[in-house]
DNA sequence: TCGGCCATACTTGGATCCAATCAAGGAGGA
DNA sequence: TCCTCCTTGATTGGATCCAAGTATGGCCGA
């Protein structure tokens, strides 16, 4: 019995490895929600045949990144203003569950780690730079908590808004985005204080404003549905 | 374009059947957790082949009831007590939130069949007649909440806990179910009252009981993991 | 000219076949 | 006697092939 390899995938996992490149493609935006995901697309552009392509999209479609509908076809999952609000609201929930698991296991290293990105963030002006920064931010004050599922589903909460969180970002200047900067940089304050709960706190509130920002925004969502 | 059929699974959907029946299977115990799965097995057992087969265990990972290891096989998943103690963490904030959700749309109809629930529960000792009860009860509550992924979730954490649930419910005697009763009745009476938070908070201690009666008993956890 | 119906092409779904991988059991040697 | 290596069986993974369903385009009729 070999040790698990862990994430890498080798020979015999295809499923995963096209499901893994095609989340990639949404999550960056390659692929736009609404559009028609042809299995032998996806086949030939990853070299493997239908059967572990059906894999992958089975796999994504319970992530909430494709929209299967039985002998019709596959499309990148769309969302209404409606269901990225409740998804907001799970991770005001759940978000400061998972700093509580993780904030007592994250080290100094860590937190300048996170500092240096806050403050890259507050930095730069481009629009998917920014995005990349800010997940990398999140998700990186979670990083430390020895969750197995609570992780894992944070991320996926993040993952199906994300083309939604990257049109917003757009759509707003970049002096609107400075608040994010001031509250990540009161959660590294919180976090090297020892004062967890104040933290969690502050995600909370953090994913709450921007809940309600998004909330002014309805147009986001009216993208042309190519799903009936 | 014909609209939508629904959850109706039709022909051209088998992976979706099979998983609909193993899921059943593991829910009723007819799997326990550990048991391996072969491929073949489920195939003749429902008459289709390894193709649909592999599709369902590719959905039932996702709802954490199967572990998969590639080239390896496929078990039904089992829980530590540490994980199980986080899903019920992750209940505690999510299903106040769904209840808030449903609670308007309770009409007293829904009312009357939820307190007809509770008190057959009161009033049986079979421990899966209870357990069917139970689970009926809670998501009735949640039954009118419109929305798409909260519902689901909440859904996929009672699945993933029941094997243990069950167990834990053989173990304590029928007294001690008497005080969820009596949670349920609060709960029955908080929402024809229409006082929502009540509610909520009713349900976030009910559960939040339940995970500390579920740590006293490790001994539940400690099944043989066939699992390497 | 517009609407409905029908046939055709395309896409998806499922089954069978073959290759690759892993686990177990036995043989051989120290 | 115990450890190691190798062989063999069983099971999973992937590809190709065929069937079934759906959408699109053209044709006919009103």
């Amino acid at each position: 019995m070999t040790i698990d390899p862990g994430p890498r995938t080798r020979g015999g996992d295809a499923g995963a490895r096209v499901a893994n490149a095609l989340r990639a493609g949404i999550l960056t935006g390659q692929f736009a929600p609404g559009a028609r995901i042809r299995q032998e697309d996806l086949a030939e552009r990853f070299g493997a045949s239908r059967v572990p392509v059906r894999e992958a999209l089975r796999i994504l479609e319970h992530e909430g990144l494709v929209t299967l509908v039985a002998n019709t076809g596959a499309w990148v999952a769309t969302l209404t203003l409606a269901e990225c609000e409740e998804i907001y609201r799970m991770r005001e929930r759940l978000e400061p569950l998972l700093l509580a698991y993780s904030a007592p296991n994250l080290d100094p290293g860590d937190l300048d780690r996170l500092q240096g990105l806050s403050e890259r963030m507050a930095h730069t002006d481009d629009v998917d730079a920014f995005l990349e920064l800010d997940r990398e931010f999140h998700l990186g004050t979670y990083r430390r908590a020895r969750t197995t599922q609570l992780g894992e589903l944070v991320e996926k909460l993040w993952n199906t808004t994300q083309p939604y969180r990257r049109a917003y970002t757009r759509s707003i200047g970049p002096d609107a985005r400075r608040i994010a900067n001031d509250e990540h940089h009161l959660i590294v304050a919180a976090l090297r204080d020892g004062d967890t709960e104040d933290a969690e706190r502050v995600v909370a509130a953090h994913i709450r404003r921007t809940r309600r920002q998004l909330s002014r925004h309805p147009h986001l969502f009216e993208t042309i549905r190519e799903v009936p």
